[in-house]
DNA sequence: CTCGGGCATAAGCTGGAGTTATGAGCGACC
DNA sequence: GGTCGCTCATAACTCCAGCTTATGCCCGAG
């Protein structure tokens, strides 16, 4: 835990992020601004007065010191410094907008009509994507969501208490049919001031095998896939239980870890983290869209299906 | 335009996004309780006070209707719903991360020590991320930043009002010494109901040549690299005049874009987009760190720079 | 049995964000 | 040139979310 602890806070902050950065009303209405070329139609977008929205985006051009929007009687438009600040909100908002739905999802437990369960992985990574893109098709379809491994999941779709399921890993279980819908590759990763950050050449299988590496628990489905890939074989230098645990470690330089590309976004387009090529073995799973055998997926379920699989059959 | 705002709200949000994510300061404490295990010590961590924690905990399960802590006399862990909830909130905390920095090095335009220069795309998608490395081993250094394209970065660093460049494209401003420290990739993408995302071979050039595509405006630098891949021709659908404007379009499924990699995260593991294979030509452009002739950057402009290109040489 | 860490409750204060009402700048149009 | 219409800014007031201090309950450790 400790390791995590400093992997999640290797700077000290200067206590207080939410005080400096704008609230999420203001980001939303940046946005709009941006997108309406005018503060009062931005303000009536949101459901507040002109009043309001211009002393918030003054309020938020005072917090950050830089000039946002170019006010004119014509209109409002975004200054330069305000095109870059509205696209670094834009992430925020997106963010924001993944957690809604998830959280929505959670919310409707009880009384939904979609009810999914799905490996923790999954309901982390992808299922906000997939349910911002029904929500779009089909806006008032209530979801609920609970998470768990595979054996929650079949349990849940086998006693009728969810109607679509979603595991990882390489078997079905029994009962269900199944449909793969994508594959989640496992990648080898290190910060930018590892050795291994400046090779030329590819790992080999016995490499990596050699060497101590930060990964998730014995019996965890990529530790399965990584000593399936190795043929039983696997050093751990640190073992921790969570994804985000593992890559907090390897952020903050403890070694070389193997996790998701799916946890892996930013931080490898900001190279925090580098990844190493593999030659040799094939470190992936599939994921898997899973239903009680015979009962194929109707209604919203199929949608949501769909959706994960790209165009509608 | 308008295509821009169907792209950005292909549904119509039930107005307050606001209403319904936890605000900044609740997401940090929620994480801060899920590292230090006490609601106590979140507060201590943040700030505040162990009332004011216990309330705005409270309140965030109030309104997302689930229970994210269990409570003991013992400490304070989080339930399963409140670990899925807690990974969506450190997204959005992470996004704001992006934010704050960016945002600082942007507020300290006047006064600053290190003065960077960056095109836009490597100032909105890579910046944010190198600042938080940089900060993480340099804490106190002041960063400002400035965002044009190439002849501008040129004119700021020959005019010694900034110390370092970045920029992208084939060519290196005169007078200036470079570095490629990375290069951006170019990717076909569709809405995964597009009969593309359905093909099993990679397109050719040829195909990418004859089809209209939504593109960046003729002279941006994306447009420019697709052109010389494809000998100049490029048939446009729409013309847009920013990344985030193409990447919408696409999310609502107007036809076939191209655009950056950096640009794509979430939309590519969410399958919101889907990537289409290419074989035959190159899509990618040098992204480069640039300082005039024979100023070796040294002190913080060393080390921002060490850290785009990986270990410190 | 008492102490201490951890959480909850109560009462009071404050500031930020909202509202309505009003004014001022500027282009379009008759 | 007046007048409309759209834009944004300012002022005065209200209200509530979140903070604080003070206090109490619970429960395990010594």
């Amino acid at each position: 835990m400790s390791d995590r602890d400093r992997g999640l806070a290797p700077v000290e902050r200067s206590a207080g992020l939410a005080h400096r950065v704008p609230d999420l009303g203001a980001l939303e209405l940046l946005l709009a601004v941006a997108r309406l070329g005018s503060l009062g139609r931005a303000a009536q977008s949101l459901g507040i007065t002109q009043p309001a929205a211009s002393s918030r985006i003054r309020s938020m051009e005072r917090q950050l010191g830089v000039a946002l929007v170019d006010r004119s009687p014509r209109g409002s438009s975004l200054t330069d410094a305000g095109a870059l600040v509205t696209d670094w909100a834009r992430r925020i908002v997106e963010a924001a907008e993944a957690f809604d739905v998830g959280a929505q999802a959670l919310r409707d437990r009880r009384d939904s009509r979609l009810r999914v369960a799905a490996s923790m992985t999954i309901a982390e990574y992808l299922l906000p994507g997939w349910l911002i893109a029904l929500r779009a098709e089909r806006p008032d379809t209530a979801v609920s969501l609970l998470a768990g491994n595979s054996t929650v999941v079949a349990e849940r779709l086998l006693a009728d208490e969810a109607d679509l399921g979603f595991v990882e890993g390489p078997t079905v279980p029994a009962g269900l049919d199944a449909a793969v819908i994508a594959h989640d590759h496992l990648i080898v990763v290190t910060a930018p001031d590892h050795p291994w950050a400046r090779r030329r050449k590819p790992l080999d299988a016995a490499e990596l095998a050699s060497t101590p590496l930060i990964l998730r628990e014995k019996g965890s489905g990529t530790r399965q896939v990584l000593e399936g890939a190795l043929g039983g074989l696997a050093r751990p230098l640190i073992e921790l239980s969570s994804t985000t645990a593992v890559k907090s470690s390897a952020l903050s330089g403890a070694g070389p870890a193997v996790l998701s590309e799916l946890a892996l976004g930013e931080e490898l387009s900001a190279r925090r983290l580098v990844r190493i090529p593999v030659e040799g073995i094939r470190l992936r799973r599939a994921l898997r869209a899973v239903w009680p055998t015979g009962h194929r997926p109707a209604g919203p379920a199929r949608d949501l299906l769909s959706l994960t699989r790209g165009p509608a059959t």
